[in-house]
DNA sequence: TTCCGATGTTGATCTACATCAAACCATAAC
DNA sequence: GTTATGGTTTGATGTAGATCAACATCGGAA
């Protein structure tokens, strides 16, 4: 007889990698499935760790920060609530280049590769959402290179904070709120906290931002697009 | 009755993302491959484009850059014989973020994107064949994030002079042949071709390399590989 | 051989950004 | 309230690497 689903299978059932997936095939998943609480400052992975399976966000916020040999650390990814990462490495023998730790008290989902693996050879469909998932991974990454050698900084800032309005159809202002202290995100941007703060500051004067404290409106996303440098 | 496998079969049945597949696959793979032949200067894909397939290189050398709007460029990926590029995109409807052009007088052949979908669908092992291939591109791009944000020009050069003799059971000495010109180099390596020049120059100096028009003599790999800064 | 375009090197100068240091501000614990 | 404590701003100064410009070198074509 049916049981009424797990708070994990109902989770699962909504993550976009298994979205659809018969019941059956959720409560399989589920059984590899462990749930992990994790508060602010947890480190969920480490570099050098070898990759049992992947992890989903269910609450909280997560960053992935690469470590350099002298202490300095640099953001690369900022991640929140069904969003997941590590696939990767599940399908490479090679140990995890980055860090994971919490930047807000999270939960999370640890999904198995074994499981992952089973149901890849059981249903090409999720195969191919997999490659998508891996797919859409390459692309925005390749996308941060390209910020990252060819933008300066001021215009990595400014794409930043139009991220979310790149097609048309969004009004003349917006306001938008940062998703993590402003060093976090300095670092996502591969600027010093400093140099972010002077750089909001000349888009203050110029008119093209009021910032208050986390939160930044624009009062005309035109302008600020095509504010080409200082 | 059998008839003797065609150059694009035999070259298909060689790509690391076929190796091992039954010959009949092969066989219609090749079906849905078309030979591309492709003077030095060829560009093959261009940034904006639709993706229809991928590309595999049969001979010569192809490079990928991203193009700023102000028309300089910045290489990253250089690759030969064997390798293949564009597959992340058969996944998602996104247009090329890269121009690939050839370097040299090459030959490619391109394999359609449905006749990629129909052997996901039809055999398992493929599907995770290509799940481990773009793993592999997503860790090296990040470990070039990596080099991009954290290291120094100078500790990037010396990397890419060590890069193939990583783990042990190298020999002390070694000579390494530049793979395609400085400029291209510098721009893979995110610096100018004149910045690169000066680096090198500061290893000959150092007594750590011997530089001979693109061939380079390490004398001493472990000096180098511990030569920590200016 | 000579010429020519592509490739490499060298020097002088500039600048975007980092670094260091100090002050400032908010929130929460006491 | 006071005091910590993390986050943020501001200023002074330093520097890795870019840019601009001239020159040197090389390899192929005539």
């Amino acid at each position: 007889m049916p049981r009424p689903p797990l708070p994990t299978e109902k989770f699962l059932a909504n993550v976009p990698l298994f979205r659809e997936l018969p019941r059956a095939d959720i409560q399989r998943i589920a059984s590899k499935t462990v749930a992990i609480d994790a508060p602010r400052g947890t480190v969920l992975l480490r570099r050098g760790d070898v990759c049992r399976g992947f992890h989903v966000i269910v609450f909280g916020q997560v960053k992935l920060v690469l470590q350099s040999p002298r202490g300095s650390e640099k953001v690369v990814e900022l991640m929140g609530p069904g969003q997941s990462f590590g696939e990767a490495l599940m399908f490479i023998e090679e140990p995890y280049l980055v860090t994971a730790e919490t930047i807000d008290d999270s939960k999370l989902l640890h999904v198995d590769r074994e499981i992952v693996f089973a149901e890849i050879d059981r249903d090409p469909r999720f195969a191919r959402r997999m490659l998508a998932g891996l797919s859409w991974r390459l692309h925005h990454l390749m996308s941060d290179v390209e910020s990252y050698t060819l933008r300066s900084g001021m215009q990595r800032v400014i794409g930043y904070l139009l991220r979310d309005s790149v097609g048309n159809g969004t009004p003349s202002a917006i306001t938008i709120n940062l998703e993590a202290n402003k060093g976090v995100i300095a670092s996502r941007l591969n600027l010093t906290q400093e140099h972010f703060s002077r750089t909001l500051h000349q888009l203050m004067e110029a008119g093209l931002i009021e910032v208050n404290g986390r939160e930044i409106r624009i009062p005309d996303v035109e302008r600020l697009r095509t504010h080409d440098s200082d």
